[in-house]
DNA sequence: CTGTTAGCGCGTTCAA
DNA sequence: TTGAACGCGCTAACAG
């Protein structure tokens, strides 16, 4: 009982397989009774083309692939939701492939997908731009969004992270702190790198000394070198995640210890994932329209699939936006009546929007 | 330019496609000059596999479809990640197609999947087996998570939504709570169905009434219908939320409207995602291994992939444990210095554990 | 051990 | 307006 092909509506219909083609695609002249015909076999008998076969014969599969390091947090949920619905909204399929932690796995996976799609977005922090290269055998659009260097030559989106991390310390600065530590992402992630550097320039800038604990962008990560900075014995009174995951994980950790936030000690953020918003005290992050940053990314690669023309080579620049929140002590509790729990904070309820709009 | 076909690797080694085939796929006897050859003009070329036609040859796609509602929250997001990895063990992509809000869609999209993959795993909370069977042409592998009825005689996946209700409501008891609300999940919706039947059923059982308000399963309408209910006057001393997203946010209205949790108010949720446990007060929830149930999902599917008997139509039941944390009262902060900012808990530090676990 | 050939299911010329 | 035949790129029989 195997599925019907495109021949058995065409012997039911008593017609040859062009004409069935032609009704279904609705390319070429078909004649009404025909046409009557075969949509009746057709309902018949259930059929349903094979898309496979079609993508063989027309060289389109209607279908993306996304090439991920790991889908670990909410940063790569929020983007892939994003690539979904604009993935749908192009007619397109998505394929997704993540854990790919080193260079040589996104590598393979980036070959596993020949004739399985029509285009590739590739997020790979770790895999410079002659890496990929090699990867691509055959002309395969792809959009880089590896957040290294501005790979020239090739369609990519990175995001500022060196000026969001300059802009976030900045902040912590302009409320009068001075000890502030960073919470760094994994060493060879490149993201991290530039936040990292971010980071070291305005602490430079400000003629203030660095302190700095590498983690690895999970909020387990961020507990640890938070609990890490406490035991040291650092008097600090700020302190820079790399991701908003770490800056949770620490906002628990001083929490636990003791610590205030902000009074004692403000934290900053990087991302604006949804969570960000939920936690109390809220997080000031650095915010990168996530879902938007997909879309606009899968719409682009459309746009690089159907042009076929390879006179996109831009670099789109995402610059994230300082979102201010509870825990670097600029927004108040949105408390409406006693909030006896809870001690005092410096300001009124203006930015209750801001906590809610997540 | 085009990319390089099996014949070119062919003609370069001066051998037949088929001992291309062989050394590739490593089947059949090559004689080890041979072999060298292809393997040298396979580099030479760059030669990559087009697996759209080694599918269509060996009707093996190596893929598996997951149909999905939509993919907001952190539900879907562990899911696919657990699916994921479990992909990549098995030797299987993923690919994923959501935003399907009714059964029509669900339905359409289970069509396009034809060709493209070798089995499909479907959440559609709004489609029931009849409706779903009639999306089924040609025998595809499908394992259902519908969290429906025990859908007989299919393979599935269905979490105890009805058991779980039960249990957060009687631990809401438990605590000395008697004017427990519900906010439900959408109605349609089979999973918020069961749960708030399981709620009703607890409630009657207990000889107390009810009280309803409708969501969708996001935060924003937890935090709306909480308002409501503040702003209808009840008063309330214990909440079971349809799923974590509306607790979390229901929790925000109440801190909003100085009610204070759980001492003014208990709070249960469901699902226990990630974010459950970084929220203050932690929320108590019924846990559901999310990822892991992607990951034995998966497996599963696969199984049935490659024993392609019909044998396994078994129903698998997913019981969520409670989890409690602070929200329902019975964890206590887990400060270990002075916790000045925080209204005193009942008990000592004896859930930190649990509430760290995440 | 190796090459030839027939499909896999469909779109698409090109004649009729 | 229709149908026969070829090709998409590859695997798998079957000969040699």
């Amino acid at each position: 009982m195997k599925a019907a092909t495109i021949r058995d509506v065409a012997l039911r219909a008593t017609v040859s397989v062009a004409s069935v083609s032609r009704v279904l695609n609705g390319a070429g002249p078909v004649a009404e009774p025909t046409r009557r015909r075969v949509l009746e076999a057709v309902e018949a008998l259930q059929y349903v083309p094979h898309s496979g076969a079609r993508s063989l014969s027309t060289s389109k599969t209607n279908t993306v692939g996304v090439i991920l390091p790991d889908l670990f947090g909410e940063f790569f949920s929020e983007l892939i939701r994003g690539l979904d619905v604009a993935a749908r909204e192009h007619g397109y399929h998505l394929i997704v492939s993540s854990s790919h932690d080193d260079a040589d796995e996104a590598s393979a996976a980036i070959r596993s997908m020949r004739g399985r799609v029509d285009g590739l977005i590739v997020l790979s922090p770790h895999m410079d731009a002659a890496n990929l290269a090699a990867s691509l055998a055959g002309r395969l659009p792809v959009l880089l969004m590896n957040g290294g260097a501005t790979d020239a030559g090739r369609p990519s989106i990175v995001v500022d992270n060196h000026g969001g991390a300059v802009t976030a310390v900045k902040h912590l600065l302009d409320t009068g702190r001075t000890r502030i530590a960073h919470i760094a992402g994994p060493a060879g992630n490149l993201e991290a790198e530039s936040r990292l550097a971010g980071y070291g320039e305005a602490m430079a800038r400000a003629g203030l000394e660095t302190t700095v604990v590498e983690g690895d962008f999970t909020q387990a990560s961020g507990h640890r070198a938070a609990a890490r900075l406490i035991a040291d014995g650092q008097s600090l009174d700020g302190l820079f995640a790399g991701n908003d995951m770490m800056a949770v994980g620490a906002l628990l950790a001083f929490q636990e210890a003791g610590l205030r936030c902000p009074e004692d000690i403000a934290v900053v953020g990087f991302d604006d994932v949804p969570i960000a918003g939920l936690v109390r005290p809220s997080l000031t992050t650095m915010r990168i329209r996530i879902a938007e940053t997909g879309r606009s990314a899968l719409k682009r690669l459309v746009g690089l699939i159907e042009a076929n023309t390879g006179a996109d080579v831009a670099c789109d620049v995402v610059r994230p936006e300082l979102v201010i929140r509870q825990s670097s002590g600029q927004a108040a509790t949105p408390d409406r009546r006693a909030a006896a729990n809870r001690a005092p904070t410096a300001t009124g309820s203006s930015q209750l929007g801001e906590v809610r709009d997540v």
